[in-house]
RNA sequence: GGAGGAGUACCCAAGUCUGGCUGAAGGGAUCGGUCUUGAAAACCGACAGGGGCUUCACGGCCCGCGGGGGUUCAAAUCCCUCCUCCUCCGCCA
């Protein structure tokens, strides 16, 4: 959410570089008018409340000395009506603006490159050696197949498209995967481990910016106002909802697996086979909470930690500078981690590493304090896979695929799976 | 799921029956001071925070006793509703 004072007051600023998005911004046409109806509102309330709380005082000691008080009472029978009015009307007004500020999308920062979609997102830097190949590669649910690791269609059975199980040594490799990248960032970059609920409240989905405008992306809980998390960013980042946090606790760094859920709506035809897309996937997740001045030194740590992750298997990935139109809603800034995929001749994404700055925070309410005389400011989150496990085995499959359809497992990862070098 | 009980400021806790000098007693913790070579103890002092409106500013005002609504001239106190925690029962990995 953005600030109500900096869009008052900087409003011409704001919509332009939101427009870069490209996204519809009719809603923000009302913004002037709510925001000057509410503030009127409120000067007109509150000056009748002063006077009523004047006249209750008055009241009180009369009847104290059992005197009558039955002139100011009637008097304030009207005064309490016109409260009444002005307080229903505020609370419509206050109603429609918080809706619109909650669907106006972050501002970029200034260093996100200005285009229009993924066509303009700018290479970073490249990483790794893309493998030539004496053969022909096969892509990866092929590669299951013959293995034997993946079964979609029992899954299909069972539950439905996109969804998979995963069988043998490829229940194993998706455990060693998470394994792996947890013992990475805990033991060697800081992080401290948490193990989120899978479910969350309405609240924590409008706190890091799922609602109330992707409403369709994600899977409802019918009993309840409970959602499926569609990421471990979305519990992790609301632990500290309307929290007020120490300076020197600062940064606070987590490290969270979980299964992920979308309902992946509107990517139909997209993806079919394989890994890529479902509706459940299971990941690694980085959450940084951080004071404001530091968030971009912070954001370019925590795609280094992302990164190290693939550099430590050895797969070649690519680092994407999203530009404004390919942005994430919250995001102020998002670098994503591309993957190299033999079968697509192309790399895809792996991780997306994000800057919220106050975004999040301020819809969440969570502040910290610099010292014990300062006033409570909004810090800066941010979030990145690190990574995805099962584009991580998708990747793992096509790129150490050998001729024979066999799979070499990456040194790194051997430890985790009991010491077999391979997948046959 | 059923039956009870409870949520008050950093923590504990009084007030709620019987609405009005409660913009919330009293402890503890914390901070400052006296005393002390230093510390502890004792004593003295400070200690509601947060949000909003308004103002160039100083300041003024409004809201705040789990959240939200209502009754009333007036609500921590009465009513409704939701949330959370505790106890017992049931069910259950």
């Amino acid at each position: 959410m953005l600030d109500i004072r900096r869009l008052r007051e900087n409003f011409q600023e704001i919509q332009e570089k939101l427009a870069h998005r490209g996204e519809d911004l009719s809603g923000l046409d009302e913004f002037a008018e709510l925001d000057r109806k509410r503030r009127n509102l409120i000067q007109q309330s509150e000056r009748l409340k002063k006077e009523r709380n004047e006249v209750s005082k008055k009241i009180a000691e009369l009847k104290r000395e059992k005197k009558n008080a039955d002139a100011y009472i009637v008097e304030m029978r009207n005064v309490g009506d016109q409260i009444k009015a002005f307080d229903d009307e505020l609370r419509e007004v206050e109603g429609q603006l918080q809706q619109l500020l909650l669907q106006i999308p972050n501002v970029p920062h200034e260093s996100v490159p200005i285009g229009e979609d993924e066509e303009e997102n700018v290479e970073v830097r490249k990483w790794g050696e893309i493998r030539e190949f004496s053969f022909e590669p096969k892509p990866h649910w092929e590669l299951a197949a013959e293995t034997n690791i993946l079964d979609f269609e029992r899954a299909a059975k069972v539950t439905g498209s996109r969804f998979v199980f995963y069988k043998g040594l490829g229940a194993r490799l998706e455990r060693a995967l998470f394994n792996f990248m947890l013992d990475l960032h805990i033991d060697e970059h800081g992080y401290e481990e948490v193990l989120p609920p899978y479910l969350v409240n309405r609240m924590s989905m409008i706190g890091t910016g799922q609602l109330p405008k992707f409403e369709e992306d994600v899977f409802k809980i019918r009993e309840e106002d409970y959602f499926l998390i569609p990421t471990a960013e979305v519990p992790v980042t609301n632990m500290h909802r309307d929290e007020i946090l120490e300076a020197d606790d600062l940064p606070i760094a987590y490290a969270a697996y979980s299964a992920c859920f979308r309902s992946e709506a509107g990517a139909a035809g997209r993806d079919t086979r394989g890994l890529i897309r479902q509706h459940q996937f299971n990941k690694v997740e980085l959450v940084r909470f951080v004071k404001p001045e530091d968030s971009y030194d912070e954001l370019e740590k925590l795609t280094a930690h992302a990164e190290k992750a693939l550099q430590l298997l050895k797969l070649p990935y690519r680092v994407m500078n999203m530009c404004t139109g390919d942005l994430g809603f919250s995001a102020a800034k998002k670098y994503d981690l591309e993957v190299w995929l033999p079968s697509y001749q192309t790399y895809r994404e792996i991780s997306s590493c994000s800057n919220f700055e106050d975004f999040q925070a301020r819809r969440a309410g969570i502040r910290f304090r610099r010292d014990q005389n300062s006033r409570p400011e909004y810090v800066h989150t941010l979030n990145g896979s690190g990574l995805a496990i099962g584009r991580t085995v998708a990747a793992i499959l096509e790129n150490y695929q050998q001729e024979d359809g066999t799979i070499v497992i990456p040194e790194v990862l051997r430890p985790y799976m009991g010491g077999k070098e391979k997948i046959e």
